[in-house]
RNA sequence: GGAUCCUUAGCUCAGCUGGUUAGAGCGCUACAUUCACACUGUAGAGGUCAGAAGUUCGAAUCUUCUAGGAUCCACCA
């Protein structure tokens, strides 16, 4: 027996199989057959990959392959997120650290150039980190959501949703950062427990209890439930004098369903500006809305005294001059207040008044929820729609503008005029455009300024699936071929950041589905069942973890034990496991290609150190030489009684296989194939013939036996090439082509 | 408060249009060892499928309840 190919399967070639494959442009479509897309969650360039992307472009991938393999036209398009916010974040924090300068220190061209320097870091690790992955995609289509194509679309989108009257302006509550001095989506908060002071007040003839009497200056609604017993005596409307903060106020009586009658006394005043529950209560009823607090989170002059100071700090003394003033009932000590973060940022927030952009959810969401219903798109688990359909349900309109510089600016221009100062009312109407106006259309005025908000990067991922392909350019091959797309993979998480924006933006703009399956993978926890996160330091790296074992055994890991939607606890001994398997495969492989060689030629008299992991001609020459012949190809018309068995139990794995794939049960798929091939073939199957080998002096018996393993083994090799192709590779690159 | 999911061997998980003795990997025990592979092989121990009730000829699988756990959404003046 040849001593020549190692019995590792040397994984650290992997980053030269890919190369050969891209150079030899295995990832480019076919162009032939039915096409079959996935574009790809964008990773954000916020740093470097980890397990969750490893999971889910192990999964695309494999799906990918698959369908390769049957003779689809694959597209696999690549790219990146820009992150807006995420970004921005990180790289303030960066700035602020190395330079010891804030974002407005720095100025906005500045501040955009280090983003750019950041992004350029990034990217190319993340897009090497996407190749070791083995992720088979078509790196000519590479897309960043903010390139110039990028761009266009999304102004395109924006212009068309406005003209459709489904992006609007209004003055809206929001939820306000006064540490990144931006607007936060609902969806970019976090909910704090905070140890604070509870108390109850004197207001007029009630009592009023709050956490916060800071934002009380401007309050002069008081607001009951309309069914309220105790309050039946009052009227909506009625009017009394009340001793307050800052001296004698004229206070309103307000009826509303909104308040809890069992919570507190009953009764609340209401503060409009800085609160959403009030100020829905405010719109309904049409009242005030007074600011008591400035964007820095400082008091406005209404506070009198108090003016200029900071909230939290001014609350205490507020506190106490309404004691002084004997309008203290009570203090709970023990109150624990909710406290809304940006958990991007890290800031409390203070809703606000803004005028901000919105898109109407409404007019979309019944689109929306069809195109689930009716089958259109299908969500793997099942049960997610039922999530799906719920939020859509509740669906309120989304505020898509966002007080940043990172990030998609919004094609409105407003006309300042100062150069002719003969503006018109007209001009205070904004100008939305695709590309920028070269004047006012009202006065003729060069002089505009677009607007200075960014759009929130969903917006601009919501649109991913089209304009990637090649949107707005109805006519665009790619558009025409590819889209809808085939295939999402995702994680459970944003199915409605992103999901069901998609889904939504797709439908207005296209009339179409995105896609026509989403998978949700199951999330990976640690192995104690937690959530993998930086600041717990409990992360794993995948790059490390591919340098120790190969990407294919991460991949094998990582698919292995993941049901869709189910969190997944994971550790090295997962990847282990699928190293060993590897080695297991690489071993038979190994065996059966020597004696298939051996059988046909009488070679090996090959030098003992002939370099079979050098790469030069000799040892490629010598390996030709070893590689099993063509007639060992075919299965041999006579087969023996196990020889029979087997085939038939290896023609049900590659029929259960394929009703896998069609289920999208990849974990099954691959634990079958696990079981199949270490111990039906490896451990039995090979056994045998080694001993009919061995002990038969038959010649013709010999073969036979030899061409059931070698015909055994590739068909084995072709299912397991979906999930492990670097060693597939390999083993047919040094063994058998 | 609303919703979704989970609970199967020591650990991690499969198994669910209900049907022979409930499976795998890791771990554990004993044995084997030049013959593809110790990142190995052979043999084995280990489970009243969270608990209770019901439907059924038959339930890990379907229904209801109970207990424990996870996640998401809303609200908390």
């Amino acid at each position: 027996m040849p001593k020549e190919i190692p019995t590792r399967y040397d994984h650290t070639k992997e980053p030269d199989i890919y190369a050969r494959w891209e150079a030899g442009g295995a990832f480019v479509p076919s162009g032939k057959g039915e096409p079959y897309s996935i574009v790809i969650p964008p990773p954000n360039v916020t740093g470097d990959l980890h397990l969750g992307h490893a999971l889910t472009y192990g999964i695309q991938d494999t799906i990918a392959r698959h369908q390769r393999r049957l003779g689809k036209d694959v597209l696999v398009l690549p790219g990146m997120d820009h992150a807006a916010i995420a970004v921005q974040a990180l790289v303030e924090k960066k700035i602020q650290k190395e330079k010891g300068l804030s974002r407005s220190q720095i100025g906005r061209e500045k501040f955009l150039e280090e983003v750019w320097v950041w992004i350029k870091h990034y990217m190319p690790r993340m897009e090497t980190s996407l190749k070791r992955f083995g992720l088979s995609a078509d790196w000519s289509r590479f897309r960043f959501t903010m390139d110039e194509h990028s761009k266009l679309a999304v102004r395109t989108a924006f212009v068309r949703l406005y003209e459709k009257g489904l992006i609007y302006k209004s003055e809206f509550i929001i939820n306000w950062d006064p540490k990144m001095q931006t607007t936060i989506s609902d969806d970019e908060i976090e909910y704090i427990e905070e140890a604070t002071s509870f108390y109850t007040f004197k207001f007029g003839p009630f009592e009023i209890s709050t956490a916060r009497p800071e934002t009380k200056f401007g309050d002069k609604y008081i607001v009951m439930h309309p069914r309220d017993k105790r309050y039946a005596k009052y009227k909506e409307g009625d009017t009394f004098e009340c001793e307050w903060i800052n001296g004698k106020i004229t206070a309103t009586i307000i009826k509303d369903e909104a308040v809890d009658p069992e919570f507190g006394t009953g009764v609340m005043t209401i503060t409009p500006w800085h609160d959403k529950t009030d100020f829905e209560i405010a719109t309904r009823h049409k009242l005030d809305k007074i600011q008591v607090i400035d964007q820095f989170g400082k008091l406005l002059p209404i506070a009198g005294e108090f003016a200029g100071r900071k909230i939290d700090e001014a609350r205490k003394d507020i506190a106490q001059k309404l004691k002084d003033k004997g309008l203290l009932v009570k203090v709970d000590e023990s109150y624990r207040h909710r406290v809304a973060v940006s958990y991007r940022g890290g800031g409390k927030i203070e809703p606000q008044i803004l005028p901000q952009w919105f898109m109407k959810a409404t007019a979309v969401k019944e689109a929306a929820i069809k195109a689930v219903k009716s089958g259109e798109i299908k969500f793997t688990p099942k049960n997610l729609e039922k999530l799906y359909f719920h939020w859509l349900k509740n669906l309120h309109d989304w505020c898509i503008s966002r007080q940043l510089w990172w990030g998609h600016e919004i094609p409105v221009w407003y006309c300042v005029g100062t150069d002719k100062g003969r503006c018109l009312p007209e001009c205070r109407e904004p100008i939305v455009s695709i590309e920028p106006p070269k004047s006012c259309p009202h006065c003729g005025s060069r002089d505009l300024e677009q607007d200075p908000d960014v759009l929130d990067t969903w917006f601009s991922s919501g649109l991913w699936p089209f304009s990637t392909l090649g949107w707005p350019n109805e006519e665009a091959p790619d558009l025409k071929r590819y889209f809808p797309t085939s295939f999402l993979e995702t994680a459970p998480e944003i199915i409605f950041f992103w999901v069901a924006r998609m889904i939504m933006l797709s439908e207005a703009l296209t009339g179409q589905v995105p896609f026509r399956h989403v998978y949700f993978h199951g999330f990976v926890l640690d192995a104690k069942g937690e959530k993998m996160s930086k600041s717990k330091g409990n992360v794993m790296d995948p790059m490390v973890m591919i340098d120790k074992y190969g990407s294919d055994a991460l991949r094998m890991s990582l698919l292995g034990g993941n049901s869709p939607g189910t969190p997944q606890r994971y550790s090295e001994q997962k990847i282990i496991k699928y190293r060993n398997f590897a080695t297991k495969v690489w071993n038979a492989s190994r065996y059966v290609a020597e004696a298939t060689a051996n059988q046909l030629s009488a070679v090996s008299n090959q030098p003992k150190n002939a370099a079979f992991e050098s790469q030069d001609e000799n040892s490629e020459r010598s390996a030709d030489s070893r590689k099993p012949k063509a007639e060992s190809w075919v299965l041999p018309s006579i087969l023996d009684h196990t020889e029979e068995k087997f085939f038939e139990k290896l023609a049900k794995l590659e029929a259960k296989n394929e009703k896998n794939f069609t289920d999208l049960k990849l974990s099954v798929a691959l634990e079958e194939l696990y079981e199949f091939f270490w111990h039906d073939f490896a451990d039995q199957f090979l056994e045998y013939e080694k001993t009919v080998i061995r002990e038969s002096d038959n010649k013709v018996r010999a073969k036979q036996a030899k061409s059931c393993l070698l015909v055994a083994l590739k068909r084995q090799l072709t299912i397991l090439s979906d999930f492990a192709p670097f060693l597939v590779e390999s083993i047919n690159k040094e063994m058998l082509s």
